[in-house]
Formats: structure tokens, sequence, C-alpha cells
DNA sequence: CCAAATCTAGACAGAAATGTCCAGAGATTG
DNA sequence: CAATCTCTGGACATTTCTGTCTAGATTTGG
């Protein structure tokens, strides 16, 4: 077969690995996780992955107990970033309600914030594994919880402000459910609109071009 | 091995089958397609249906050509029956904008309508399928035109009728994506407050009670 | 009642995974 | 420089699938 050595970049980055180390296992870790994001739980497998790595899976085991092993630590990764990054960006401090939504879009929109291809994922996977959908469930309502808390804090009643965190998670994350493949500038055309619809007021011009300007410098 | 004669229902249900008949190819779609909602592409596996079905894969290569035929004809099925019942509750006669979201909220509620966790097994399958992603693309365009039209039909000048329709159907797949295991009563309690954020406009005591009276019919 | 058409079972071959075992390669350390 | 510790390769055994082929079972039709 072909691609015997065509997966070795990391030992050429890594020159100074102890003994005769090739991989380490956060490169494991790290290639499982880029499996997991683009091809899903399923796909997350050791032989493949060490292919990729360009080594035997013995390798893996020497790291890892089990492919089981593995999943743990993935799903505890994903625990850690992803919901920690969107409660965090919720709480944000601002003077105005769009200033805080401006905040949350934030994480969104930045590639290095909310990962929602990992989410989506991970997502897959909790229909097939209950200690997964119950991981699962306790972010979802903690991030909805942290949103419901940032319309209160501008004044809306709790019922309301309830109500609106639901439109808005939900509609984010179904936004990222239909994988549109939108440009930035198609989606800040409507950043007003939305604004307008998620807190019922009208924004103020200069805050919308706060928001679109933030967003442009976030994509780079 | 156990589960010898565990799936033969099929047979005691239609005896009048010719030949030497088991299944027929309508039993080989149906459990299919159960298994593609339940548990995803990836598991609809001929070996796996065969078992369930009491029968053994060869009945399968009588009725299909290969494993792949089996899946064209679920996404054939899905494109027919989800998208379809969607466009056309979207586009229902209606004197008001909260009583055309009724019947939009109808085909979501009604088990025997939009059927969420097929939607959901076709977005997967759509990661992995460029067919299917095509095919996903098309249903989610279409669905969301038909709402802005609903909008639009109401009076909503076309950018905001754009706007709402994106936020609702966002939304409702945002919802379904968290497969939350709310009751239908704690779902209605927030109906108000849902028709208030997706219009505008606060709804009529009476329509909010018609849309709950509805809503719990269908559930039977 | 015999032949034909329709469907099914079981055997085979082969691919792709997981997990185990053991020999051994290569730095590190005494 | 030899022993040791850390890591890797390759061989095995096992499981779970797909797809093919052939013999045979069962009703239907002439």
């Amino acid at each position: 077969m072909a691609g015997d050595d065509s997966g070795k970049q990391r030992q050429a980055e890594v020159p100074d690995l102890p003994g005769n180390t090739k991989v380490t296992r956060e490169d494991w870790l790290h290639a499982a996780m880029e499996v997991l994001i683009s091809d899903g739980v399923q796909s997350v497998k050791v032989l493949t992955i060490g292919a990729r790595l360009g080594v035997s899976r013995s390798s893996f085991y020497w790291y890892f107990q089990s492919r089981q092993d593995l999943l743990d630590q993935l799903l505890a990764e994903w625990e850690r970033t992803n919901t920690g990054v969107m409660i965090a960006h919720a709480g944000l401090p601002a003077p105005t309600i769009t200033a805080a939504l401006n905040n949350f879009f934030r994480c969104v929109v930045d590639p290095k914030g909310f990962n929602h291809r990992l989410d989506f994922a991970v997502r897959e996977w909790a229909r097939r594994d209950d200690t997964v959908r119950a991981a699962l469930d306790r972010s979802d309502t903690a991030r909805q919880e942290a949103i419901a808390q940032m319309f209160a804090r501008h004044g809306y009643d709790p019922a309301e402000a309830d109500i609106r965190a639901r439109v808005l998670y939900y509609q984010q994350i179904g936004y990222y459910a239909l994988e549109l493949s939108e440009t930035l500038e198609e989606r800040l055309s409507r950043v007003e609109g939305y604004l307008y619809c998620f807190t019922g007021q009208h924004p103020a011009p200069s805050e919308v071009e706060d928001f679109k300007r933030i967003a442009r410098s976030l994509a780079e």
C-alpha cells in the first residue's frame, strides 16, 4: 500500500522527543479530536488515527487503556472548553442589552471561541451514549440559564428573559445545525434584524456598526 | 445464540404473501428507516436489519442491488415527506400572523407531521455525504422561503419577513437539536412568549388557547 | 402434477476494526 | 558501556460487516 511515510510531519516539528518516541499522548488526543469534529465518534478509530500519525496501534495502547479511555478524554475536553467559553461571554458586563448580545455573539463568530462543529459532533454522539447525553443536558441548561441571566440583568422580567434566552440559544444552535455556507458579510447584513427580533428593541446604529467591526476583526 | 425467532411478527400480520416470501421490500425499507432514525446511517446495516426481521441477508440482495441502493431510497422518502409537510403547513391560509404560526407549529408538534428525529439523522448523514448535503441544502432553503412568504402575506416587509423566517426556522431546528425531555405542558406554557418574540406582536388570548387546544389534541 | 417463478438459507471470500503479546529499537542513566 | 526504561512494530486471534454464489424451499400456473 501507499502512504507509508506520509503522516510524519509531527516528528519533524518536535524532534526532541525522549527515547524511541515518535508521537506523544497529546498527538493522539489532538488527532482524535480532529477526527471527532470532522467525521463523528464512529470514525474515531485507533487504526485510522494511527495511520494518520504514521505510527502503529501499539503506540496507542501504551498511552491509553482502550478506545473508550480516549473517548472519555475527548468528552472532558469538550465540556471544559465549549460550555465555558459561552457562559463567560454571556456574563460579560455591558451597558445595554444590545451590547450584551454583541459580547455573546463574539464567542460564536470567533473561530477560536465556541467550536460549533465539535458541539454537533458531541450532540450526535449523545444520541448513542447515555453518559454523553447527561453531560450535554447539563451544558445546555447551564448555557441557557447564563443567557437568561444576561437578559434579566438588562431589565427583562424573569419570564421574558427565559423565553428570549430560549429563542436566542435554540436559534444559534439551529443556525449551526443547518451548516449554511454563508459568507460573513451575508450573515452580518442581517445583524440589525436579528438584534431587533432577539431584544424587541431597535438597536442603535453605532452598536450595529460596533458589532460588524468586531466580527470582521475576529474572522481575521 | 438466542433471538432466533424473535423478529417474525411481520409474517403473522401478513400471512398472505406469495411464494416462499417471508418479508417484502417494504419491510426492509421500513425497518431500515427505523434504524436510520434511531441510530443513524452508519448503523443501517444489512446484517443487523436482517436479524431484526428474522431473515437472512440473501433476502435483502434479492430486493436491493446494494446497501447504497437502500440508502438512496431512504433519502428520497425523507425529501418527499418532511420538507413537503412543513411547506404545506407554512402555506395554510390564516386571518392573522399568530393564526398562521399556529398552523405552522401544528406540523412540528404533530407526531404524524414533521419527523424531527429523521431530520437530524439526515443532517448527520449529510456531514459525510455530498449528495445528501445537496438535498438537505435544497430542503432548508425551500422551507425557509415558505416561512418567509408566510410572514410577508401578513404584512411584514420582505426584509423583516426574511429575518423572522430565519429566527423561527433556525429556532425550531435548534429546539430539536437539543432533544430536550420537556413535557408538552412545559412547552405549551411558553407558547405565548414564543409567539410574541416571533411576531413582535402580542397574541390574542383566544389564539393562544386555540393553539394549546390543538396541540393537546394532536398529541393524543 | 410437474415445471417455473420467486424468494431464502448458508457457505465463502474478503475487508476493516479491536485488543493482546512479545521481541526489540533508542535514548538515558549509573 | 551496559543496563534500564520507554515506546514501537508486527503477528495473532476475534468480531462484524459486505457482497456473491449455489442449492433448495414454497406457492402458482399450465
